[in-house]
DNA sequence: ACCAGGAATCTGGTATACCAGTATCGTTAT
DNA sequence: ATAACGATACTGGTATACCAGATTCCTGGT
């Protein structure tokens, strides 16, 4: 009973190599098709190889990079097909979430997402994009979490995380947001009202606004898209 | 275009000790908890340690191991918050590949779901439990496949993984295996009226089955389980 | 000018050695 | 007998060297 360092969380060499190349890779400064060194990588990083080669494999795990053995490792690119099923799965656990939640909801639940509504049309006001992604984030997290599904969250995220690297090569309009609010609004009264069959339709219009936004950056970038 | 050798999939070391690993954990040969050194690992393969490292970190990623630096990697043990999740998350996608499906169902797939249906109920009838278990998995399949959604099955299965670690350690009667065959009757048909509602609700019936068969497993064996 | 062939140079996979924390257990002081 | 301590035998993380397959590109022949 002496060790009350709260957890100090060990930092490797691979974390930091991982999480400098999600980064990079997330923000499409490595675009997808780009070749990666493990030696050139390992050097620019002032590490041995054997980090680096952790590091990719995690990479690999999450979908973002293709090992082929004697072959480079290269950026993974996007695939409509995996895009579509990211949104399937998606679509199906929010569903089901909400579900959950107009079982249970109540006014306290109620009155928490409605300051996050009122400051959601804040922002949308101001036009301030990046604020209000963060405020869309958390309407959806704390829907998962006060309908007694918090796991659910970190499984649509995993959904999410193809659709956000994608997301940044898309320009974010105001008047979309405004819509975004809007559904935002419709989910959040239809929960109120504990109606799942209210709440799962505007869900489903809700995420059918993305449809279109992914079809433009395909035509706008295929040369991101794996052929598949 | 010289090339045409199908693909050959070159087999590493790596795969070699992660299926062996795969198996033996899935199995309950290693029972959670059991610590494994890379080293003994290593001389019992043949192999050297950095193999084994890596196929340990392919089994952490799929949550079958809990490594952590200068501890001895041990077999995680089952949590009952994990199955939960996996529960609910496998629910809301067949759900929503039912949904799917009664949009689109027609003859030709109603007779080949029957065609399995009839099969299952042969097996269940002389009580071959291991047949049963394979038609059950190429029934949920194959809807997902005629329904459009081939990537789904894969994320039920991975939803699954964790589950069916448990599941080896019950006794599988044959009167719940025809009960299943009902409910799977009843999904069938309620796919071939194209009917959504009543093939959710036939689903939610399926699936609670399993909690039982959960619970007692937990009763019967908490030291399989993670404290949390 | 073009193309075939092969050497040089990549790639990731494997083996080995070493390091710094951690756990274990025997020893010693009380 | 017991409890604090310390040597020792572990653990996983890192660095390095080497290998075989794949690629690249230069060279030599046409």
């Amino acid at each position: 009973m002496q060790k009350m360092i709260p957890k100090a969380e060990r930092r490797t060499s691979i974390d930091a190599v991982f999480e400098a190349l999600h980064d990079d890779i997330s923000s499409l400064k490595l675009v997808p098709g780009a070749k990666l060194s493990e030696a050139e990588i390992a050097s620019q990083f002032g590490v041995s190889r054997q980090p680096v080669r952790d590091a990719f494999t995690r990479l690999e795990n999450k979908g973002l990079l293709l090992i082929r053995p004697k072959k480079a490792t290269v950026v993974r690119g996007f695939s409509m097909p995996e895009i579509a099923h990211a949104r399937f799965v998606r679509v199906a656990i929010e569903i089901e979430v909400l579900r959950a939640g107009c079982a249970i909801w109540d006014e306290e639940r109620d009155v928490r997402l409605q300051e996050n509504l009122e400051r959601q049309r804040e922002v949308v006001a101001k036009g301030d994009g990046e604020a209000f992604h963060s405020l869309d984030y958390d309407f959806h997290k704390m829907i998962c979490h006060m309908s007694g599904h918090p796991l659910a969250f970190k499984a649509i995220q995993e959904c999410k995380r193809s659709v956000d690297r994608l997301c940044v090569l898309s320009l974010d309009r105001k008047d979309e947001a405004a819509l975004l609010v809007k559904d935002h609004e419709e989910i959040a009264a239809a929960l109120s009202e504990r109606r799942a069959d209210a709440a799962e339709k505007a869900a489903r219009k809700h995420f059918a606004r993305l449809d279109s936004t992914i079809d433009e950056i395909y035509a706008k970038h295929v040369e991101f898209f794996e052929e598949t």
